[in-house]
DNA sequence: CATATCAAACAGTTTTCTTGTTCGAAAACT
DNA sequence: AGTTTTCGAACAAGAAAACTGTTTGATATG
């Protein structure tokens, strides 16, 4: 896993100082140059940078979520806390939606085990939950976004129209009492805002660092959610706010 | 590659013979009984066969359908051949609903690197279809099979119903010119009528041996299809049968 | 045209997968 | 109950695959 490591130190390192030549990552490494070229391919087809003659400079300079492949990996132990825990707030039985993100990716695998009616809304969730004995697994149409592989688009809503969860488990880019809930991608906050609406009862799952962040795409007022489970970092008054707004907050 | 050899010898032994101690598997694959209790519990996850204790039975003895895991590598080099004629004959640019089934699978495969829009009937192809750069990926809903991941149900009907396809790519697990196109699963056959429906032309990809097949669930005659592709040792009483019927045959 | 950069090919290394052996536990049989 | 057989977990050896660095010829840049 010393690859993946050094793809975050590149992403970084490119992402900090705007662009950076192939030599000063193989000395910022201590690996060699010819290592570097191969780690920019990959990382260039992730599109997390652009590769020019004798470096590459970052695509993700502004505000942008940087590519599910490395957020996968970041902070997967707070991660899989706050996925038991949202797991556990649901009864055998449910019928649960479970959005796209990494975060509720690991709800998913959480819940395999599990005796339920389960709508993932990405391909990753999806393939995740395939196989689970116990599972009753339902899939959306729609149109998986490259990388993300979150499902959206009319076939997406049109699913979900159709039927009634007594569960919703929904990511976000950012979360707070004063912006509600917000996405980076204007048809993963319509997909978002669809599941919502076809669910009696709507549990957020966020890390703390999402409070202090609004995305581009407002999708619901903070008291559009019955449940927010975060890690055990989330700043005070985020929460206190929240519960005032009347949600319930769980800090794990 | 060796486990997988072993695992279809298995599966062969276990199926002629009805059911098979472990000591008599290891001396017929010359293999250690540890081996074999490993294998054992993977196909017995397979559903190929039962374990009892001391060996395994076949589940298989019916004319039943192998599961895909075996399917996919039987006769891959002449599922490539008969995919990629099928893919050959799509234009570029067309929409195009492509089918469950291993040789389907093969067809998607093939349309990786073209411009097309592509709804895939089953789990298999969407996940051998994504991050195909040019590609426009559409997903039906449904409920994925186990093991064959097939996508079916109302949702699958209700995606297939609103759309209007240039091709269909259709598998089958039996078809000649009598009893026309048949598939084991009945809940598979009414989606391969509901993707035909919904398509202008419709080309059936099967290899030879299944035109001496009828499988239980009738999905259309063979009038219903435009072409055929299959390979070159396909009988020539069926390819006449099915030519006389208004069908293109075309063996590869 | 000169220089720097690139990527393919090869080789050494590390890591992962697979397989066989041993051993204690559980199940069937007497 | 005692014996035998089977099972699966744990460990170790071997094979296969992935990763990395070096070399070398090709390609782009000034």
């Amino acid at each position: 896993m010393a690859s993946a490591d050094r793809h975050r130190q590149i992403t970084d390192a490119v992402r900090q100082t705007g662009q950076l030549s192939v030599t000063e990552l193989a000395e910022l490494t201590g690996t060699s140059e010819m290592t570097i070229r191969r780690d920019l391919e990959i990382l260039a087809e992730q599109g997390v940078l652009e590769r020019y003659r004798g470096g590459a400079k970052s695509l993700l300079l502004r505000g942008e979520e940087p590519p599910f492949a490395l957020r996968e990996q970041e902070d997967l132990e707070i991660k899989q806390r706050i996925a038991a825990a949202a797991a556990d707030m649901i009864a055998d039985g449910e019928a649960v939606v479970v959005d796209s993100g990494t975060t509720c990716l690991e709800v998913a695998r959480a819940l395999t085990r599990r005796r339920l009616t389960v709508m993932p809304l990405s391909l990753h969730a999806a393939n995740a939950l395939v196989g689970a004995p116990q599972l009753k697994l339902l899939l959306p149409g729609g149109e998986p976004r490259p990388g993300e592989l979150a499902l959206t688009g009319p076939l997406t809503e049109a699913s979900l129209a159709a039927l009634r969860f007594d569960t919703a488990i929904i990511g976000c880019c950012g979360l707070n009492a004063a912006d509600g809930l917000t996405a980076y991608d204007l048809a993963d906050a319509a997909i978002k805002r669809a599941a919502m609406a076809s669910a009696r009862r709507v549990i957020a799952v966020t890390e703390a660092a999402k409070f202090s962040r609004t995305a581009l795409a407002f999708v619901a007022p903070a008291s559009a959610l019955h449940s927010v489970v975060t890690g055990h970092d989330a700043p005070d008054e985020q929460t206190e706010a929240l519960s005032a707004a009347g949600v319930v907050v769980r800090r794990v």
